[in-house]
DNA sequence: CACCAGGATGTTT
DNA sequence: AAACATCATGGT
């Protein structure tokens, strides 16, 4: 058991980090959070200012959970409007995680149009039938599988998986990370544009996929992912219904409206969605100036 | 039982 | 460019 102490000017909140639905292979059990990174298999709980974990190095549990950056800072930054003011103080604490970056592609490519407990349980599926076990007590523990293990290994037991039409999205990216090992580097060094451009090439790899990969596995912290929750929050609070909002349009205004830690604000809005669009009360949109591009 | 979900793709306007 | 249908599955 190691543990870490967080300074007091670094709030960091590890129920809201795991629960949220940015990573979907971590269980709660009691008060301690257990969950598979790479080949790790990590046990993590946290009192107040103390987190304390088996299964991996303080350095590593410090760069997964990106402690080291400015959170006050950041979300000084975004705290432009009272809606998104409101969330953060609901959710403050909130940390984006470093996923490592297969994991997180192949993650949302099976996450498309599914809700989070459905989520988890396919990919669950999936390292059962493609992952290696890792070793542990007790129950048997998997990795999540590599690309190669899904693109060349037994394609029948895909259908156990219950992936649906994302079935051939996955083993064909998969087949196409698997022959390019370099993909998380060459991707690593572009800026946004450039990396979006390269990723919108893998199949089932849409606009939404790619932000998430970009914010959530390469650090493009102006990443600003719209799923049907962020639309609906950015019409009801921010742009009103007018025109039919297209991706594009929702992104680029997260990205102008909240500046370059925008993925902080998507990630504090999806975290405060229920709460965002429960009151339904008009009057209470964000007046915000929308340049027409 | 309806309706929806961290959407992408291919086709039609 | 924008709207549309379709896709498979499970949660609520």
């Amino acid at each position: 058991m190691v543990s870490i102490t967080l300074r007091k000017n670094q709030p960091f909140n590890l129920d809201l980090t795991l629960s949220c639905g940015q990573v979907f292979r971590w269980e709660k059990d009691g008060r301690i959070w257990r969950g598979v990174v790479g080949d790790s298999c990590i046990s993590i709980q946290q009192r107040g200012r103390v987190l304390s974990f088996r299964g991996a190095k303080p350095e590593f549990i410090s760069r997964y959970f990106q402690l080291d950056e400015d959170l006050p800072g950041i979300l000084d930054s975004i705290d432009r409007d009272p809606v998104i003011h409101a969330a953060i103080s609901r959710c403050m604490g909130l940390r984006i995680i470093r996923q490592p970056a297969w994991e997180c592609l192949a993650s949302y490519v099976i996450a498309t149009y599914a809700n989070i407990p459905g989520i988890k349980r396919r990919i669950s599926k999936l390292c059962q039938c493609y992952g290696e076990p890792l070793p542990g007590p007790g129950i048997e523990i998997f990795s999540f599988p590599r690309a190669h293990s899904i693109a060349y290994q037994d394609p029948c037991r895909i259908s156990e998986c219950r992936l649906g039409y994302r079935a051939p999205y996955l083993l064909e990216t998969a087949t196409m990370i698997a022959g390019d090992p370099d993909w998380e580097e060459r991707i690593l060094e572009l800026p946004y544009e450039d990396a979006r451009k390269e990723l919108l090439h893998l199949k089932g790899v849409g606009k939404k996929v790619a932000d998430c990969v970009l914010l959530f596995a390469f650090g493009k912290k102006e990443s600003f992912p719209v799923d049907v929750w962020i639309q609906r929050i950015l019409e009801t609070r921010y742009l009103g219904t007018k025109p039919p909002s297209a991706y594009d349009r929702c992104s680029r205004f997260g990205r102008d409206h909240f500046g370059e830690y925008a993925g902080y604000a998507q990630e504090y809005l999806f975290c405060d969605r229920a709460a965002i669009t429960k009151n339904e009360m008009i009057g209470n949109q964000v007046p915000v100036s929308q340049p027409d591009r």
